[in-house]
DNA sequence: TTGACATATCGTAATATTACGATATTTTTA
DNA sequence: TAAAAATATCGTAATATTACGATATGTCAA
């Protein structure tokens, strides 16, 4: 536990951190995330589970490695996607905790 | 320290964190709502903080106030706003913890 | 009541996002 | 090489978001 400082953001990190969650802020976007959080999973079965066309989840799953979320890698003609930025873990619990039944 | 499930939300539930989420993803509520976490201030304060007019200060917080995460108290002709969704403590946090230099 | 102050709302133009069909790329198998 | 599979990219129409001037509402003080 280091400094819990309660200094203010800069208006540029909170630029960044504004485009992030934008990112984050998709129901299948945040499907795939939840999924991801436990291993890693191919463009097709992320389409299957949110339950649309794969060449949709490949357009997510770029944006969300655009802004350095996720990282892929392939495997023949199979891409594997996983969670590249660790503070996604803590994110989700903070949104589970809040939308989750429990 | 109740279930730490890793139950998937259901997509009535994605849908409302995201749409929660997509209200934060935006450098003048994340800066408002930064503030509000250490205490209540008005329209005038917030919008001079975030250099804008005080009218748009007062149509960001209205959104936010119309998706549960803040509540407004009127004192006269100032209204002052403060955090009603306790887990945007968190939130901050994690945001903090990813975008702040510390 | 009048004027000034603080906040809220409206209308709308500019911009951004989303979904999705069409098409392209990469890789495996026949 | 040809065909199929798995992803990725492009073009664009539909939709959503944002900023902001204009205007309205509510409150206080003279």
């Amino acid at each position: 536990m280091a400094s819990k400082a309660a200094t203010l953001l800069d208006l540029e990190s909170l630029e960044m951190a504004a485009e992030c969650l934008k990112t984050i802020a998709h129901p299948h976007r945040l499907r795939m995330i939840q999924m991801l959080l436990s291993g890693e999973y191919t463009v097709g079965e992320l389409a299957e589970a949110c339950e649309i066309p794969s060449h949709m989840a490949s357009e997510h799953l770029r944006l969300m490695k655009r802004c350095g979320l996720l990282q892929a890698e392939r495997d023949g003609r199979k891409t594997y996607y996983n969670v590249a930025e660790p503070h996604l873990n803590q994110l989700m619990n903070c949104i589970e905790g809040r939308f989750g039944a429990a």
